[in-house]
DNA sequence: ATCTCTGCAAATGTTTTGCATCAGC
DNA sequence: GCTGATGCAAAACATTTGCAGAGAT
């Protein structure tokens, strides 16, 4: 048994720094809603015009497997990256202007939902609406 | 304003029986559990070996426009489809064997994590987990 | 007979990958 | 200078659409 453990990555990658790399960090450093590649790559471009697409993609991908980035999954909509390490925490959805906000707290109490014999190891909840931003311009 | 009324579809179409259109429905009316295009594709051509996916995805949006059918999105999931007019439910989506099942009931109180000036429409929440069969088969 | 529906293939939109070149170390 | 990262273009994947021909009414 040469291989790696499980769960080890495979395909590390991307450890070098460049400008591009620092350009993708910046944006999620400047800003704390989650965000979306295009989002991430138009954010990027401001710094650094000849960005691609395919950059930020692989280092989205890196990012998350360093534990740096978390992948924030939502119904019907392309994925989001945020920040990794935050607070059990859910996201609002807001279908005026399409962006993602992160929300604090949990109701709970899911567990009472679940089937016999069914495993429960996670939940994901998504509230959707306007934003304030959006009301008000509404 | 010779236009129609807001909500009204433009393209109603596949208004005519079909056996194409028989065994997709078919399909729903056998199985209770949401279904992606594709299971509706597979379990469809058993009857009616011959039908195309494009076929599939044109009666799906038609049946959810005639609201026979309502669409259901998941986080990072292809959307899956169930029979319109259930009361108010959410989904658990099993990570081994990928299916999506109903779950009964909502344990409510989400408004109070809404921040100030958001408007709350409406809330998706998703369990995940193992099925029966899958934590029996693991 | 008419007009819609169907299946195929091509187009679309998003994400991934191959590859020659560029740049960090 | 070596090796990994980049940008472009092509590939992959899911979904939609154009079109000619089949089928429902």
């Amino acid at each position: 048994m040469f291989g790696l453990a499980a769960g080890e990555a495979i395909l590390r990658g991307m450890e070098r720094k460049t400008r591009q790399r620092d350009a993708v960090c910046g944006v999620f450093e400047r800003e704390s809603r989650p965000l979306s590649p295009l989002e991430v790559l138009q954010e990027a471009q401001r710094e650094l015009p000849t960005l691609g697409i395919a950059t930020v993609y692989r280092h989205l991908r890196s990012l998350v497997e360093e534990e740096w980035l978390q992948l924030v999954e939502l119904p019907g909509v392309p994925p989001r990256y945020e920040r990794a390490g935050k607070h059990h925490h859910h996201h609002f959805h807001c279908h005026g202007c399409g962006k993602v906000y992160e929300l604090e707290g949990c109701t709970g109490g899911f567990a009472s939902l679940v089937p016999d014999g069914f495993e429960l190891e996670s939940h994901t909840m998504v509230l959707h609406g306007r934003c304030a931003g959006c009301t008000h311009a509404a």
